[in-house]
DNA sequence: ATAAAACTATACAAATCTGTATAAAAATAC
DNA sequence: GTATTTTTATACAGATTTGTATAGTTTTAT
């Protein structure tokens, strides 16, 4: 991958998550990132294209940040599960954290046909997806609600944090998913 | 109050929820509401200001309809509490819908000297400390924890509901909360 | 060293944005 | 009915937006 390509994607996934997206022109990006236009627009046919470019990255990022860290943390599915929380809160309150790409996204386009909403909502299913698919190897029966409720309790901490920082509301939705988790039964066997 | 004023006002509720802040020109709003630019910089000394207004209106809309309907559910603190999802599942899948204004604003303002900022962080906050009371109220011994945590279950189901209309995240929601407060002890007498 | 590719610099088109100025028309008050 | 206020219609200034056109410069490959 070219560099100048890779030092767009980054300086616009940054400016995007500061900024926000559309309070950031195109201008501000190439100037940021020490180019032009030109070569931005050789890269990506159009800034719609970019967003979601930007998207992408930053989604699969932190799956990958996560699924590395929990599998790293444990081999057993129900340890992984318990540990999640721990790798959210230390995601939540690192400094450099600026919020969920695809919250934001969505509610900059909230328009339903628009690719940029599509995709987030893609992105926040994919999340749930991968969570019911600890739950479930995990052995509960309603993996898929357990899995909803931790998605509910995870977005809730990032706009806590991203309104507030420092505001140690992710420690109470580590005690709440603890509680939510041990009360939800496992399947029979 | 005048009618052009309150029509201004509610238009630019509706097209800010339903289009975004940033996307909503003055133009766009002056022409759903039939009436010129000139008559909404009578009333507004500038979009700024109009959004300001537009969130303030919501907030305490929301506030009150809140409020009216748990007093009117019970007389009794531990009961209100008890009833506080029932009534926010009742608002997220009402078919006019759109979001929760003070989550929105932060995500398109997300600079935190922005006077929007500001106040989506202050209205995210009354809401906070409203629940607590609730939760002080009906004798829980951690009340502004119990809060947090049944505040950012709302927001995330609010998140939820907004990505995908009728997904049923609020009835996971709700009996989440259900199980956080029954495990959250209360007050020594 | 020469040819090809990548990148920059700059200017511009066309649309859109907020906010204002000016004059005519409509509603309201007395 | 006349005067006053409110509202409209329209045009415009000035800034900013995305995207492109054109020409020159720098880097890379051979």
């Amino acid at each position: 991958m070219t560099p100048l390509r890779e030092k767009i994607l980054h300086v616009a996934t940054d400016l995007f998550q500061t900024r926000g997206i559309n309070s950031t022109g195109v201008d501000t990006i190439v100037a940021v990132a020490g180019t032009t236009k030109m070569t931005l627009y050789k890269y990506f046919r159009s800034k719609e294209d970019l967003i979601l470019e930007v998207m992408q990255k930053a989604h699969q990022d932190f799956q990958s940040w996560l699924n590395d860290n929990l599998n790293r943390s444990s081999k057993q599915p129900s340890e992984k599960i318990q540990n999640l929380f721990d790798f959210i809160e230390e995601w939540v309150t690192s400094p450099n954290f600026r919020g969920m790409a695809f919250i934001k996204a969505s509610a900059e386009f909230p328009n339903e046909e628009s690719p940029i909403h599509k995709l987030a909502a893609e992105q926040a299913k994919a999340l749930r997806i991968y969570i019911a698919s600890l739950a479930n190897e995990a052995g509960f029966a309603d993996a898929e609600g357990l899995s909803l409720q931790l998605s509910m309790l995870i977005e809730g901490a990032i706009q806590a944090e991203q309104m507030k920082r420092g505001s140690g509301a992710v420690k109470y939705a580590k005690k709440a998913a603890k509680i939510l988790i041990d009360s939800t039964p496992k399947k029979r066997t």
